[in-house]
DNA sequence: GGTGAGTGGTTGTATATACAACTCAACCTC
DNA sequence: GAGGTTGAGTTGTATATACAACCACTCACC
């Protein structure tokens, strides 16, 4: 196996990265829910931070770092634009460095209209997938719920 | 079940939906290729279309765009980066309409030079994830390998 | 109570991603 | 072969994402 060419090391990268397949079905399943989405003027990413306020009702920015795994400045601009949008406001904490989010009304009443269009995506999700696979990757990604 | 509350629908969808696993997941998973990428001045994404090309030397843009479920247009700019790195060529195809892509020297020089360091990036995501989970996982997505 | 260390957050910069609108060239039909 | 049709690609605009550098404030310690 000593000299590997650029031939055989495409062909090894195409049929066997993880990444590439998990970045693949990102982008199938995102555009699914986002497609769903769209009527309601949010994405899927957007639900995202929205349910995890609603469910951790003050929590600080940092905290959602952990929690969702991503980095502190794309946390930092999502909330900013969601905060302009209206449906996110943060204060001061009430003990401790940070500031603590909540919805605001329009926050939460577009976080109960977006349940609907959700489910529907999540069955459309199912069906592109086939229920068991479906079934099956999110038993498997169940670790990777916010939750 | 009527009259589902903001908090309802945000627990329900923080623990249910798919897309966020997903999307979580391929956050995680992508800083671990990247990192271990970043030495050669190159991501996961663009190893993606490095390898996509080496297997199928000519193919046309809007060809990947079907192999690899990208929109055109996001492809069209990642493919105008990696030409301005010199390790994407482009020419006219022999017949029809479209470009026919194929690697530079260059491109295929570094193809075979990512091939450890992506060797390891597999090892790592297989460790963070699991032997078992890994292994089920990358089977349970082959449908979505751009071979 | 001042100061130094560490943490939380923002900003600069770059890539990846998508949708919509547009351009341009090849094709086909008559 | 002229003209309409269609398909390939680019461009405008916006979001999501990351890393690095920076700023600001809290806390703990003396």
């Amino acid at each position: 196996m000593k000299h590997a060419g650029w031939r055989q090391v495409g062909r090894r990268i195409a049929s066997e990265c993880l990444a590439i397949r998990v970045r693949r079905l990102g982008r199938v399943i995102t555009r699914i829910y986002d497609t769903a989405l769209t009527p309601y003027g949010i994405g899927i990413a957007q639900v995202n931070l929205l349910a995890a306020i609603a469910v951790a009702r003050g929590v600080r920015p940092t905290d959602l770092t952990q929690v969702l795994d991503v980095e502190k400045s794309t946390l930092s601009r999502d909330l900013k634009r969601m905060e302009e949008l209206g449906w996110v406001r943060s204060g001061r904490t009430a003990r401790g460095r940070g500031r603590s989010l909540t919805l605001t009304p329009a926050g939460e009443r577009l976080l109960v209209q977006v349940g609907p269009p959700w489910e529907q995506a999540q069955q459309m999700a199912a069906a592109e997938l086939g229920k068991q696979p479906f079934e099956q990757l999110r038993k498997l990604l169940s670790p990777f719920a916010p939750l």
